[in-house]
DNA sequence: TGTTGAATTGAAGAATCAATGAAAATCCCT
DNA sequence: AGGGATTTTCATTGATTCTTCAATTCAACA
C-alpha cells in the first residue's frame, strides 16, 4: 500500500509519515507542488494525503489536475482552514474526505484506513488487473513495475490487457491475432511476435520477475511461472 | 449466473431485473430485510445488490451480518444518500461497490459486469485431465506427477492429452498416428513409438505408478494397470 | 535356448519455430 | 502536407523440436 503526501511542513510531514509506516503502509513524502504533480501523475498511489497550502500550487488545483487525469486513487485533503465552504470546496475538487488542522492521530489514522479499505474493495478490482509486482491500470492505459510507470501504445496496451486477463493460460497466435488484431484468418503475419517482443523490452525486460513467456509451438501465457 | 436484488421500490426493482436479464443474467427480487436475510444466507447468488433503505431492516447491518456468515459473495449497494461519509460506512459494512441513487441504467449494468466478472474469475474452472497422480493442465500445457511439474513439447502434449481422453484403452499405432500425426496411411515411420519413450522418460521414469503400457502387438494404453 | 518379430533407444540431420533488427507503410496530429 | 509516433512486414539468425534410421534389447514361442 502506497501512500503519497504533498506537506510543506517537515514535523508535520515526518510525524504522518512515522504513523502510517507502523501501519505497514510504505509512504512518500514531497514537500511541494510541482514534485507532488509529477509523483501524483506519473506514479500509483493507493492514497494521495494532499494539503491544500503548498509552495508553488494551490492543493485544489492540483486535486482537480489529478482527477482531469482520470485517476480514481483516493485523495485526502489537508487544511488549516476550517469552514464548511472549504470543505465543499475540497470535495468538488475532487476529494474523498477532508480533515481540519490540527487533528488528532487517531482520527487521520481512521479515515486513511476507510479510504484504503475502499481501494482494496472495488476501484483496484475495477479500474486494474494485477499480476506479481506488475499493474495495468486500465483507465491511464499505463503500466507499472513496482512504482515505476511504463507508458504503453494502444496495441501495447492492447495486447497486455489480454495477457492478462488470461494469466496463467497458453494462448496460441491464432487467438491473439483474433482478438487483439481482429486477424480472423492466416494472413502468415508475425506482428504478434514483433509486439510480444516489444512488450518484453517494456516491462520485463529490466525487472523481475520475467513474466510474458513462450510456449514453444503453443504460444505465449504470462504468469508469474 | 443468479442475482438477488434487495430493494422495496417496486418499479425501480423491476426494471434492474428486466435490464439484467437481458443481459442472461438470471435474477431473483425480495422487497424486505427479512427475505433478503433469508435468501442471502441460505441461497448461492454470485451478486447481491442491495439497498440501505428497506423494510425492517438496515440494508448495512445485512450485509454486516453476511460478511459475519463469511461469505464472500459480491455485494453492490444502493442508497439515495451520497456523502463520503456513507460511502464509507457502507464499504466498512463490507460492500464492494456503491451506487447513488438515481443512477443510469448503464453505470449499474457496467458495474454489475465488473463484480460478476471477478467472480468468474475466482470460479472459471481450470481445465485438466487426471489419472492417479498424473494431473495434465491444459491451459498451462504443463503435466504434474504429484505436485513436481513437467514441461512438454507440443508434441509430447498432443499426445499425452490423446493417452489421457482414452485412459483405459488400448490405442494402435496406426489411431494414434492418424488422432495425434494427421499420417492417414502406413509410412513405415515409427515416430509414435519413439515419442512414447520421449513420454515414458518425462512423465514414467521417475515416478510410480507406471501409466504408459505397452500392449504387444496392439498398440499403447495410459492407466493405473 | 535359439529364433524371430516387436519394441526400445541413441544419435543425427531435417524441419520448424521464435527472436530480433531494420525498414517500409500507415496513422495521427498539427 | 509534414513529421513523429506507431504499426506492420520482411529477412536473418539461432534454437528447439521433429523425424528418420539403425542398433540394441526384449518377449514369445518352438
Amino acid at each position: 500500500m502506497d501512500i503519497l503526501i504533498v506537506e510543506d511542513e517537515p514535523k508535520l510531514a515526518a510525524f504522518m509519515k512515522e504513523a502510517l509506516e507502523n501501519m505497514e503502509y510504505s509512504v512518500e513524502v514531497v514537500y511541494d507542488g510541482f514534485m507532488g504533480r509529477k509523483k501524483a501523475l506519473t506514479e500509483q498511489y493507493q492514497l494521495i494525503v494532499l494539503d491544500i497550502v503548498i509552495p508553488y500550487m494551490n492543493g485544489l488545483e492540483l486535486c482537480k489536475e489529478i482527477r482531469t487525469q482520470n485517476s480514481a486513487v483516493p485523495i485526502l485533503m489537508l487544511t488549516a482552514l476550517g469552514t464548511t465552504e472549504d470543505k465543499v470546496n475540497g470535495l468538488d475538487a475532487g476529494a474523498d474526505d477532508y480533515l481540519v488542522k490540527p487533528f488528532e492521530l487517531k482520527e487521520f489514522l481512521a479515515r486513511v484506513k476507510a479510504l484504503t479499505r475502499r481501494v482494496k474493495g472495488f476501484t483496484e478490482i475495477h479500474r486494474e488487473l494485477k499480476v506479481a509486482n506488475l499493474t495495468l491500470n486500465l483507465d491511464r492505459r499505463l503500466a507499472f513495475r513496482n512504482q515505476q510507470s511504463i507508458e504503453l501504445t494502444s496495441k501495447e496496451f492492447a495486447l497486455l490487457e489480454f495477457l492478462l486477463r488470461n494469466k496463467g493460460r497458453v494462448i496460441s497466435r491464432t487467438e491473439i491475432a483474433e482478438k487483439v488484431w481482429d486477424i480472423d484468418f492466416d494472413t502468415g503475419t508475425n506482428v504478434v511476435d514483433v509486439y510480444i517482443n516489444f512488450l518484453r523490452k517494456k516491462i520485463d525486460r529490466d525487472f523481475e520477475p520475467k513474466l510474458i513467456h513462450t510456449q514453444i509451438g503453443s504460444g505465449y501465457f504470462l504468469d508469474i511461472r
